[in-house]
DNA sequence: TATTGTTATACTCTATAACTATA
DNA sequence: TATAGTTATAGAGTATAACAATA
């Protein structure tokens, strides 16, 4: 139990670390916590309204606000499916996606002084690690953004 | 490169699982997530608002409202400094601290599918992994909270 | 009737700017 | 004058409830 203590305090510590980096970075673009996760998740995704209410953990009135916004400034759009009329299918626009991979490189760059200090086997352990803590299968296939 | 990327995604994707545990369990109790990390604070801590204000990085104006709410229920109280009569202290309640206590418990039981799925030696390491990139000296002290 | 999404409302979180009180 | 906090203001994020359109 104690050592489970120092992992739980380890890992809470990390990801507000980690929520800092992100929030300082996406504050640099004008971006919330919120948008930043939503351009990831439509790198490569082009999922309704209420998966990506799902995807986020919430609920679909605060998408469409959090998805008007995105719009309002040119980094996705909606579309009505041509099948079920009543849905609305959202897209990463051209310039969203191009932020989007701006931020990417500007995380790995801040992390870079954190993860400098790990050897390579290090690394790799890490990663293999936090996948087994999440319970995912570490196949080695392509990841997919958050 | 590419053992970069992989580990920059776990900890994203791992850090916002995490945000999410902390969020729910702390929704469960009607406190948001600065309110969950201003009380994890000040179990060991004694601050002034601008102290607090730059723990959490946030503005000081941020500290006045958040404080207040939480003054509000009980969970801190503000007493002002004998020595400076600018200084604001903030401390925690005996009823925020059996607060900070059964929702430390909550986290700890909401991790434990992931830090189950790691054997001892596992958890260690991880540990460990995540006190290197934080550029932390893994003494074996005793931990601080966020 | 059930589902998808939006709107109205209310509250928290957040920063900026202006203010008060103390030093 | 400089520092510590608060207040006023404004905007984003969030959920609940009521609604519209479609199925």
């Amino acid at each position: 139990m104690e050592a489970d203590d120092a992992l739980v305090d380890a890992l809470v510590r990390t990801s507000f670390r980690m929520m800092a980096v992100l929030t300082r970075i996406g504050s640099e673009h004008d971006l919330s916590l919120t948008q930043l996760r939503l351009l990831g998740l439509l790198r490569d995704r082009r999922p309704r309204m209420t998966e990506l209410a799902a995807f986020l953990g919430l609920d679909k009135s605060t998408l469409s606000g959090l998805v008007e916004r995105a719009e309002r400034r040119g980094l996705v759009v909606r579309g009505k499916s041509p099948e079920d009329r009543r849905v609305v299918d959202v897209a990463i626009t051209p310039a969203g996606a191009e932020l989007a991979a701006r931020l990417e490189e500007q995380v790995r760059l801040a992390l870079a002084p954190g993860t400098d200090r790990l050897r390579a086997d290090d690394r790799v352990a890490l990663t293999r690690l936090l996948d087994t803590l999440a319970g995912e299968r570490w196949t080695g296939g392509p990841t997919n953004a958050p």
